[in-house]
DNA sequence: TACCTATTTAGCTAGGTCGCTAAGTGATGC
DNA sequence: GCATCACTTAGCGACCTAGCTAAATAGGTA
């Protein structure tokens, strides 16, 4: 493995790890139907809203999720829906498992 | 978000986990061309082989790959290719992102 | 100005992950 | 049996992550 080919596997890590979380998950899944603010999103979470808000900067880090401040709210949304099909393999995978 | 809807989330998250690190990525990338064993992985990646041992064994507890044992050598292949198609999204994002 | 609301950041603890070396397991060969 | 080869498991230290509370920031209102 070259040291340029290690450092693509690195970036995609980085992208893969910001949705290895089952909240982040439940977040991508709840903007699949439109933007949320922080708000929003923490009454559908169980957990405090610093956490919540910990987590979408993960998520848009990593390029998943893009911001907009309107006011007091900041709004959040998907920013690449593709995202999504990625889920149908993996629930493949969970339907196929034998345990 | 429901307990059930939760468990779900969980699920997802941990076969998502086992893909999220660069050696596991290039595990995958390399089965993807055909089953190998733990040694002839050993040589393309820079880490010795309890290592990489116990990243195949991340993956194929996530029901990733399988394994079989033929003399002394065990073999792993993909078990669910789709998973591949999750890359495409995920470079997407990478030559997306500004930084 | 002061105050309130929405969100982020800081600082902490508990628990998880990654890599290593050393030891264990199991099949093959002498 | 004993040695060897391929691999896995155990145990350790260094580092990272996830949740919390408390404090900081920033916009809106009076």
């Amino acid at each position: 493995m070259t040291a340029a080919t290690q450092a693509g596997y690195k970036t995609q890590a980085r992208i893969i790890k910001a949705l290895a979380h089952s909240t982040r998950l439940f977040i991508v899944g709840e903007l699949s139907r439109g933007e949320r603010c922080v708000r929003e999103l923490t009454d559908r979470i169980d957990a405090k809203m610093p956490t919540v808000s910990r987590h979408l900067s993960v998520l848009r880090s990593a390029g998943v999720l893009e911001d907009e401040k309107r006011g007091l709210q900041v709004f959040y949304r998907l920013r690449v829906p593709c995202v999504l099909n990625f889920f149908k393999c993996i629930e493949a995978l969970q339907t196929n498992n034998g345990k």
